[in-house]
DNA sequence: CTTTATAGTAAGTTTTAACTTACCGTAAGA
DNA sequence: TCTTACGGTAAGTTAAAACTTACTATAAAG
């Protein structure tokens, strides 16, 4: 459904890269701004976008925030791209263009 | 491989309707022009990330360009995404970056 | 209770990307 | 052949995103 934030989230290297690292271990802020050449509060910036689009959760641990992978977003896009791959379905939805510009 | 150019090319709105229409329907440059706001200049930039991104090739008939889907910078797209898919080399991969970090 | 670590948000700046007009080349048609 | 349709590219402008510093709030630690 919101399968347009997940592919803007995801078209930056950065916030790309900040995915790829909380998939393969959840954790925190801090820890995570550590690793990127960009101040803590850009990558606060860029989580909530993550954030936005499902890509990532945040769970509340004292006043530290673990941010771990959520596949939602994920199973957005995923669910966009396939129908370009069904032949089938792209045809149908051709056919349909062309029976309403015929009205 | 290219996953990256696809991704950005999918993000942005007038890109992915432009995308979505030659995938229901190959098409022209000035056809597709008309059925948006902004100028055939505008489209064509458009194609041409669309096309470094192997979403879309382009079929030259005469002085016209027939654009049509590609389906590798989709693959790409979603290659990509399924990594973070398989639970399994998630874990691999985070247990290769623990060892490495404890060396 | 004061201090420190953590992280979100606001406001403003800088950088990037989308768009415009102007121009050029090429192929088809009269 | 000269005129028209088509479409890519260049240069410059406008609009949008990424980034900065400054500030605030909250939770834990001393």
């Amino acid at each position: 459904m919101t399968y347009d934030k997940a592919l803007t989230a995801l078209s930056d290297p950065t916030r790309r890269a900040l995915f790829e690292m909380v998939a393969n271990q959840p954790n925190n802020v801090a820890s995570l701004a550590k690793q990127f050449p960009v101040s803590r509060p850009a990558i606060s910036q860029h989580l909530k976008v993550l954030q936005d689009a499902n890509l990532v959760k945040a769970e509340v641990a004292g006043t530290r925030r673990i941010y771990h992978i959520d596949r939602a977003g994920l199973n957005a896009i995923r669910e966009y791209l396939d129908q370009f791959w069904d032949d089938a379905l792209r045809a149908f939805a051709a056919e349909i263009q062309r029976q309403n510009k015929s009205n």
